[in-house]
DNA sequence: TTGAAAGCGGTACCAG
DNA sequence: CTGGTACCGCTTTCAA
């Protein structure tokens, strides 16, 4: 159907090579005569040639494609990250094909093996973190790749990280200055880095100020709106229910609102709340969030950096660690603790 | 680097070719015999071996991966989108590879000749509609592809969208029985097969209840929140201002409560606001919005269904195009007028 | 400056 | 049931 090469090569009555040199003009204008040249690219455009990157691909051995492996496009948080991956994307040399996991670890493993049969140049990996062969597989065969937001402690791949702990603690810190004593913690899923570092800090935070964490004040195990939805109540059902709340993850405090709402509790009088959460809307909620915002932008740019370094040199472990701090931001969800 | 068939095939001491028979497994367990079928399966997992789809692609003409281009996967319409058509990937078949347009034509342009070079088996795209050339010539080479939420109307191609201007007229109505005489239209992008929709519809609506059109009611004519903001500062400033307003885009609603905010105006007693939005957190907002809703998931599922049946033969033109209804949710931004 | 030929990794058809 | 071969479309090295 298409045409090829040689199509053209016939019609201008030359070799193949000849218009292949043309056409992918590395050579520029010296190998190739300037009429014939101009012949051959007239010839191209005249029959609509469309280059087969699936063959240059087999050749070349590189498809000129990035597979990036994200949770859910449709959280935001997500979708920035590859729009600002995106931009660092110089001159277009790559495209990028995007797979969901929910979380799902056979899922990613499944991608992740369509991704390597694709010959993806590089990938770009926010991992479900539930095991991690996979994972040492790419590293053992030097494939490309980068993770990003969760790394495995045991494993020096690349990745972008943020300081989890560090974010979380000045957050309870807040709230405790705020005269706060029995702080909730909302939870996403256990296993996965970032909520295990936000736990860390939430505890020394606690820790910090002699405060003693009580195991009840933390609660839930997952990352969706029902999930928080679930956690909240649960909370809120208990005798001394907390006076404020860090919620640990972005989606999930949808569900939380909704669950305060549905109880009658009003933000930020009855319960302060302080989330993880990047969401463009966050102003404009009933009450605007005091949060935690990630620089996504950055997180993305330099994630792909670091993959397009690393693609340069497959065989040398970069090994490289970028660590970032989330922003705090004060806004109304928080407030002074009755009786402080 | 790689592991190839002919390196598994020197291992057992067979020819690639019944390698390939094996592992494609597609004449099942016929074609050879069950004990050599074994020992080539035990090479090939020992060997880490990892089928190039490069090269099965070019042999068999077909990548195995569809192309989608989308305004911005920021938006959560569009990455809604996204999740809905791969839940209709049957089998997980198809991998997708998304681009991000930025209702750029020339972009558009770009990512649909990068998608045709790399072979994708199917376009879904949602138009910038400035240019058609390009549009037109995948339909005059038959290759299979799908518009969503825009068409041409110059052109039958297969195409799933809304029923827009019954949607916008269905909202106003609601504003005029409401009691509302002069209702503002904050425009998304002019060209667009939506927006032109919804203008009509708003039109007409106003033309049945016998209300004239004041073109100082009509403002905006871009997609960003900032567009939304500057069209709204534009009517709040008019001497009589609408007492409602229908806006006609997801993001831009951002913009427009925004400045009616700054302008401490409050929804719905200042001003009643129905919008065409698909956002999770819709609900939340500190009033509700009342809202034209898009079954996004219908949306992409016959997206995805008509593209599957036009691939399984390109050379028969589906011309197939769907229409589907919003839904209208009364929320708590519309209230009846004063002095109605 | 241009042509010829080999090969990237698979698949499928035709023999045997 | 298995082997041999040609070819998918393009790039590149070597000759001429």
């Amino acid at each position: 159907m298409a045409v090829t090469l040689k199509q053209i090569a016939d019609k201008v009555g030359v070799h193949p090579s000849t218009v292949s040199r043309v056409l992918t003009g590395r050579h520029e204008n010296f190998s190739v005569g300037e009429a014939l040249r101009a012949r051959i690219l007239d010839a191209a455009k005249e029959m609509n040639y469309v280059p087969n990157e699936l063959a240059r691909g087999l050749r070349l051995q590189k498809s000129h494609t990035i597979g990036i492996v994200v949770p859910d496009i449709l959280n935001p948080l997500y979708a920035g990250l590859v729009r600002s991956i995106e931009k660092e994307n110089i001159n277009e040399r790559y495209s990028f094909l995007i797979c969901n996991t929910d979380e799902d670890q056979e899922k990613e493993i499944k991608h992740i093996e369509m991704l390597r049969n694709k010959r993806m140049d590089g990938l770009l990996i926010v991992p479900v973190q539930k095991k991690m062969d996979h994972i040492k597989a790419l590293w053992a065969e030097n494939y490309p790749f980068v993770l990003i937001l969760r790394r495995f402690e045991k494993l020096t791949t690349n990745a972008v990280v943020m300081e989890n702990a560090q974010d979380a603690y000045k957050a309870v810190e807040h709230l405790i200055k705020l005269g706060h004593r029995r702080i909730g913690f909302v939870r996403g899923r256990r296993t996965s880095y970032e909520i295990q570092g936000r736990e860390r800090g939430y505890r020394s935070a606690l820790a910090a100020y002699h405060i003693a964490v009580d195991p009840r004040c933390i609660v839930g195990d997952g990352c969706s709106a029902d999930d928080g939805y679930a956690a909240a109540k649960e909370l809120i059902k208990q005798s001394n229910m907390p006076s404020a709340l860090l919620v640990s993850e972005n989606v999930i405090i949808v569900g939380v609102l909704e669950a305060l709402f549905e109880a009658g509790l009003s933000i930020p009088y009855d319960v302060s709340v302080v989330s993880f959460a990047d969401m463009t809307f966050s102003p404009f909620f009933s009450t605007p969030l005091t949060t935690i915002s990630m620089p996504i932008d950055q997180i993305g740019k330099e994630s792909m950096q670091i993959l397009l370094k690393q693609m340069a040199s497959p065989e040398i472990h970069l090994g490289r660690i970028k660590t970032l701090s989330g922003n705090f931001i004060i806004r109304k969800s928080t407030h002074k603790a009755f009786g402080s």
